[in-house]
DNA sequence: GTCTATATACAGATAGAC
DNA sequence: GTCTATCTGTATATAGAC
């Protein structure tokens, strides 16, 4: 009998890691679009176009996939910082971070994984701090650094940068986040830049160097 | 043999009418604390004391009865209306009803409730706008209402006094609220009133009559 | 109208062949 | 490591007695 010729594989686990990949990428997009409860372990098995075994053998249970699952996703939320240029007129830039962040925010993947956070932050409070930490937070640091910058320069006059950045954040998303997290007819782009318009006046206003 | 003595009932359905309460009321319970997914009919049932057939005879099945129990606590969300007080000085008064308005949206039901709003809003669209209305939309009239006597009384100048009213809610709520949902630990009462007086006293530099 | 008992489906998780 | 087949629990919903 001939020697059988063994498949030459690359040092680690080559095939095995694509799997792992492939169930990951499809427990992440099943949990955000379903939640935890409404995705089955099958579900995520015939996504990945793997056996639920297979699934098992790689993370455990439901509840650890569930975990790595979602703080995959967390990490990708949160605004560019590259977006901010201390060059351009202060009142054009408020602008332009205000509607990139509503963009951002209303998105139906964003308003998912928002929800999906939520639902699980009691069972689960280390994804409640991670989303935190990584969405929103990472985007005031952003805000609250430009802050400080327009203030060094005199643009503005702000006493406590970090609760400007809650407030500037805060003014924007109300409504149009509600919106989108209930599920209703989101407002035509020509009333968000108004909204968005009227914030960034109303900010400007309130801070305005003496 | 003698005849036999009958429950004496008032019209209509005294005895069911009895354990239909019963079951909305476990219902609203259960839903609001472990949503849809989370909760069994035979939960229900338990909870209020009646076997699970008479759920099904009453409701018909779980997604209408889950239909009537949310929709039944969406309409006791909202600010009261007979907190506003025009007379009170306009500082003061704002102050108060952004504590209050805070202390509302960051209660743990009121938090369960929204989170299970959200996580149904695709499914249950109606769901999502009753919420809305009966909670956020009825709140902003609050205080949309107040901000136009203020108006005319000289105290303001605002010249559109709802976006100003999602401005001033929006810049409340959206720290605390967060930490709230993602179940972080609460600020400490005398820094979230530290954070209401800065918006309240933000608000009015911008809005200051001229 | 209300109950107990049951039909049916599907979930999470495991056993054992290859 | 990966698959197919299976165990075990529990879910929604219904049938039939009282």
């Amino acid at each position: 009998m001939g020697v059988a010729v063994e498949e030459i594989r690359a040092p680690g686990r080559p095939k095995s890691e694509e799997k792992r990949r492939e169930i990951l990428k499809a427990a992440v997009k099943l949990f955000t679009e379903k939640g935890y409860e409404g995705t089955s372990v099958d579900d995520i098995a015939q996504g990945a176009g793997v056996s639920k075994q297979t699934v098992y053998s790689h993370f455990g249970n439901k509840e650890a996939l569930f975990a790595k699952a979602v703080s995959t996703k967390c990490k990708q939320s949160g605004i560019d910082p590259d977006l901010i240029d201390p060059d351009v007129p202060l009142r054009q830039m408020l602008v332009e971070l205000g509607l990139r962040f509503l963009g951002l925010i209303t998105s139906p993947e964003a308003v998912r994984v928002n929800c999906v956070c939520t639902s699980s932050a009691e069972t689960h409070p280390e994804l409640g701090r991670l989303f935190f930490e990584h969405g929103p937070v990472q985007t005031i640091e952003v805000i609250d650094e430009y802050l400080v910058t327009q203030n060094a320069r005199g643009r503005l006059a702000v006493d406590d940068t970090r609760q400007a950045a809650w407030q500037f954040l805060g003014m924007l998303k109300c409504e149009a986040h509600m919106r989108a997290q209930f599920n209703l007819t989101p407002q035509p782009p020509s009333e968000v830049k108004r909204y968005v318009e009227s914030c960034v006046d109303m900010f400007l206003r309130a801070y305005a160097p003496k």
